[in-house]
DNA sequence: ATGTCC
């Protein structure tokens, strides 16, 4: 596979096609040597490969530099298919449905959190649950699904949020055409108890300081203050949207033979974007998204409610809030052309120009807040990372980490962490992951985002 | 990521 990897200037990786046979396209890998050297050692390349081959493909199967392994397409992939001919796929766009980022500014100095870190993770962790079974009042069957269909702006007209938080979300909180008609019963039933939750793994929420502004003007006009504190919130829809990728997998299992697909690999399965089960699929998986942005809304005023207890009169607003697991429907001039693509995310964020992108960093190591850029427009479907990117596996990162004090470690940096599971610990330790600081470098490097500011970590919610 | 197997 290597060899047919090509480096094309400083930042960027050009998989040629007949690295597996029935490639459309070639893959294009924004990378510099430090990510080439750990993707060479790993066997993403031919997932970015097998996405290649799959109908109506357009322009590369690319990936961003905090690529790596995933369920079929990879972790930091985009792949756009055009509507006429092309698919969509619920692998494309991964098991936590609209998993995202929100970030919430405040002028609240660090020095003034410092003090107060350890009791405010501990009301962080009473007003907001992580698992299952821990929301007091479960939703009912019409709400749920006014939530599906309405997103964070039904949490927002509940009297939960304000119109600048809605402003300041991907899409303004709300999906058009989310159809809780094709979301499951049982993937209901797992929702219905889970709004306002955090969920375990790399889901978190994260008091940080406003360390570093590398465009001051831009960072003001988000609310971003140096030496000030920001919270990022890191979650997705949960059970619920798990649900919905499992059940349209296999929707998409049944449908490969119907419309005479073949793929290189079976998780992969898809169907034609202008067919029955892939608008099913879109309608289900903007429900799902919808309850996503609901559930970080719902999140975002738990914080509100808890630093208003301790810094009052301080306010919290929304910087932003953006998806990084979606696939959407867009219109992108590619070749000279405008058409209308079905653009798979996964793993990747959504980088309009001039919008922001939220880049959460490792446990313990930094964040950062990107703008969209022309360049994405033009050369990513307005596409950039998500993350640091893992470069060890889960099982990999524990078995590396056993008998470590993590929050000890991290305690040294002055960063309190506290976690529901010990076990998250583990496998979230900060060698589990890239370095988001080179990953950022690459994306701010090719042109497809540019540096607003840095945050570092003061004190760490995990699930 | 996920009531880590209905």
């Amino acid at each position: 596979m290597n060899s047919f990897l090509r480096r094309i200037d400083q930042w960027r990786l050009v998989l040629d096609p007949g690295a597996v046979p029935g490639m459309a396209v070639p893959g294009l890998i924004f990378a510099d040597d430090y990510i080439e050297s750990i993707l060479k050692g790993e066997d993403v390349l031919s997932q970015v490969a097998n996405v290649a081959c799959l109908p109506g493909i357009v322009g590369y199967s690319m990936a961003m530099p905090d690529i790596h392994q995933g369920y079929g397409f990879p972790i930091g992939g985009v792949a756009a298919f055009d509507v006429s001919g092309g698919i969509i796929s619920p692998g494309g766009v991964g098991y936590d449905i609209s998993c995202g980022v929100r970030l919430l500014a405040s002028k609240i100095p660090a020095e003034e959190f410092r003090p107060n870190a350890d009791r405010v993770l501990a009301a962080l962790f009473s007003a907001v649950p992580c698992g299952v079974g821990s929301v007091k009042d479960s939703l009912g069957v019409k709400e749920l699904d006014r939530i599906l269909e309405e997103g964070a702006v039904r949490v927002v007209r509940s009297g939960r949020g304000t119109e600048g938080d809605i402003r300041r979300t991907e899409e303004g909180g709300c999906l058009v055409g989310a159809e809780p008609g094709a979301v499951s019963p049982r993937a209901k039933e797992r929702g219905k108890g889970q709004l306002g939750t955090l969920g375990s793994g790399n889901h978190f929420i994260e008091v940080q300081e406003t360390e570093e502004l590398f465009l001051p003007e831009k960072a003001a006009s988000m609310g971003l203050s140096k030496g000030c504190i920001a919270v990022m919130i890191h979650c997705g829809s949960r059970g619920l949207g798990h649900q919905v990728c499992d059940d349209y997998l296999k929707v998409m299992r049944g449908a490969m033979t119907k419309y005479g697909i073949a793929v290189p690999d079976r998780q992969l399965c898809c169907a034609p974007v202008d067919s029955q089960e892939g608008r099913q699929y879109l309608g289900a998986m903007k429900a799902a998204a919808n309850f996503a942005a609901a559930n970080r809304q719902a999140i975002a005023e738990a914080v509100r409610d808890v630093f208003a207890g301790f810094f009052p009169g301080e306010k919290l607003t929304t910087v932003y809030d953006v998806s990084h697991n979606l696939a959407s429907m867009e219109n992108h001039v590619w070749e000279g052309k405008k058409r209308q693509l079905c653009v798979h995310r996964k793993g990747a964020t959504r980088a309009f120009n001039g919008l922001p992108v939220l880049i959460p960093g490792s446990m313990g190591t930094a964040s950062y807040v990107l703008e969209g850029t022309p360049g994405a427009e033009r050369e990513t479907f307005g596409s950039a990372c998500h993350g640091a990117g893992r470069v060890l596996g889960r099982n990999e990162a524990i078995r590396r980490t056993s008998g470590r004090n993590i929050p000890k470690e991290l305690s040294a940096k002055g960063i309190s962490v506290m976690a529901e599971k010990a076990g998250t610990l583990g496998e979230e330790a900060p060698e589990a992951y890239k370095d988001v600081s080179a990953v950022v470098e690459v994306v701010h490097g090719a042109g497809l985002a540019r540096k607003v500011a840095r945050l570092r970590p003061l004190a760490v919610m995990k699930g």
